[in-house]
DNA sequence: CCGTTATATACCGTCCACCGGCATAAGTCA
DNA sequence: TGACTTATGCCGGTGGACGGTATATAACGG
């Protein structure tokens, strides 16, 4: 059930909702932006992981608004969801500096 | 060809090679130490992921020996792999800042 | 007035890395 | 003798991501 690491997608797909409660199309939107353009979210592959991540527990369905006459549904992260986040980050932080260390970047800006 | 961004264990293993050559069971136990402790590599995740890297050019067969009537076949990072790993130690250090920034987790050591 | 683009959600088949178990084999230690 | 460590390798199953497609409305541009 609580699977092993997250992937790149849904780990930006929390980190999105982590700030505020969004809609699907907004967190593509979001996710590219937070990720500098590096990652484009596919349709199937948000609202998939969206469908996992509710199912897990990590996100819920927060409201429903219609917009000028298009339906958006809105998804905010729950508290088991910031806790994994956050778990998640102390992993990358550690992948990341353990890496640098045996490549000799050590002088490398946080 | 290359493909997305690398798994945990494709990536840590690819960092215990970037410190020196070591043959697949060596892997294993540096992986584990430099993960502290989290990740222990299966057989079948190791030489899967060693024959994957030897094939896209990260890694490449080193040399042999035997020792004590067992043999070792060592692995070594080539360059590609080194730059590879290089971007993706900036690619984690990323996603691990913009999340902790989400999360209000700004003072945070590096 | 019509086609394209943007907004927005959803399904589905495919791919592939990882997982876990198993097999094999030689040396060590109790 | 049997359990454990070192050491390599195969194989079936799982599950997340990918890419394409479908559906629908509004806005923009030619």
């Amino acid at each position: 059930m609580a699977s092993g690491p997250l992937r790149e997608p849904t780990f930006l797909i929390l980190t999105s909702l982590a700030a505020e409660p969004r809609h699907g199309y907004g967190i593509i939107q979001d996710v590219e932006g937070l990720s500098e353009g590096r990652v484009r979210l596919r349709a199937g592959t948000l609202y998939g992981s969206l469908d996992r991540l509710v199912e897990q527990g990590l996100a819920a369905a927060d409201r429903e608004e219609v917009e000028q006459g298009r339906l958006r549904r809105y998804y905010r992260i729950t508290g088991a969801g910031r806790q994994l986040l956050e778990a998640e980050v102390a992993r990358l932080a550690a992948n990341a500096r353990a890496a640098g260390h045996r490549l000799g970047l050590e002088g490398l800006a946080p």
